[in-house]
DNA sequence: TAATTATTTTAGGTTTGTCTAAAATAATTT
DNA sequence: AAATTATTTTAGACAAACCTAAAATAATTA
């Protein structure tokens, strides 16, 4: 396994987050990710696929190869071995770890990681519930649902949330959702598709589906 | 405090720890120092000069400013609590946690050190004896003595190893020595400068001037 | 002191990763 | 199908950090 420069890595993690919805990606949508500019996504897909990191066809758009696959699960498994770090051990808040470990990630010492894995005890999931590859860049694929397609009244358990902007961390916070809370649809609104839902010992009260929209919950009690 | 590039960092570090000994630094010194070569550290020290982080006039050698100081204790801050991380929780060893710091030192989130540090129980020294500054750049300068200049028969406490390569780190390790160890002087030899040191519940054994040279130790039992 | 040697700086070039502006291609609308 | 619009690529430039080779300065030796 090769080294990859930070910037390398940054593109290679982009391009699978984002091929995970559609099989192809565009320069617009990786620029657009990335905050940059279409010419040097451009310039960046014709060094990856050199290295043999992706399959690219000027103006075809580009997906991974197995090998680029497996070079952006090992960074996501530093990424989110981190964030585990992070909120379990150093007691950040759940919405102040991604940054950081946003740095910590590209330190790619295949030691440290495996020997951080351990200490932590081999977690899962991380604090955001996403899974964590392991160190062959194997991934466990539960399968989650959305909020909205939940049925009325079936026990389940917050396991991921799709967008994971400040604003939205905001709000969970506040109607007291995190994950591994909880939680029931009580009723849907086909009006707005705004929907109630229950906590345990708390009171019912309504989301937007904007906010649904973003919760993904595992079946069980 | 602002934010400097991994590169930047790597010499403001290293002229501290050139300048400890005589007060003003080379352009060869720290091109030997950092495997690059003078005209670099020319380019560089133009650069650190703008940003005021040290003094310097051609051909005249350079050294740190005030602020300069500041910031390279805030470097080596973050590298000893990693280091001391590494070792304590992640169980490396003694001479395998230098390398992984030094990448690790460069994620500079204040609050992502401070907790570290509170993490780790506020430790006052690294796994090689060193000192840990404090949060404002504060550190602790205790009396080393060089184990050739400790009398004999007065009990110490090996506290720092001078140079950190693989080969003296090997050979102490076989000899059971590291930092912590109690030790007194037997015996020493005027023909080489080679001494017969004791460790508790060993046989005493000889040790030469070269090593020796490179071991700092506190009085102490 | 003059000559030689060593050190340091300058000048100009390279690589990585970025950018803007213009050209090429693809997609959409009329 | 032609024209318009959007996307993507190319061309050329820039900054950071490095390099080599040559020039400038300092230190040393004769």
């Amino acid at each position: 396994m090769l080294n990859y420069s930070t910037s390398e890595e940054n593109y290679i993690k982009a391009i699978f987050h984002l091929q995970q919805d559609e099989g192809t990606v565009t320069t617009n949508e990786v620029a657009h990710e990335l905050s940059t500019k279409p010419a040097s996504v451009t310039d960046m897909m014709k060094k990856l696929k050199t290295k043999k990191l992706l399959y690219y066809q000027p103006y075809q758009g580009f997906r991974l190869s197995p090998e680029g696959k497996k070079v952006a699960l090992l960074i996501i498994r530093r990424h989110r071995l981190w964030e585990y770090f992070l909120a379990e051990k150093l007691k950040f808040s759940w919405d102040e770890v991604h940054e950081v470990a946003e740095h910590l990630e590209h330190v790619s010492s295949k030691k440290l990681i495996d020997k951080l894995d351990e200490f932590l005890g081999f977690p899962r999931v991380d604090p955001h519930g996403d899974p964590i590859p392991d160190e062959n860049g194997k991934i466990e694929t539960s399968p989650q649902v959305c909020l909205l397609d939940l049925p009325l009244n079936k026990p389940a358990i917050v396991c991921h949330v799709g967008d994971q902007s400040n604003q939205i961390l905001e709000l969970l916070n506040h109607k007291n959702i995190g994950i591994g809370t909880r939680m029931e649809v009580k009723k849907k609104f086909d009006f707005d598709n705004s929907m109630e839902i229950k906590i345990r010992q708390q009171l019912p009260f309504t989301i937007s589906e904007q906010l649904a929209k973003n919760i993904f919950v595992r079946y069980g009690t």
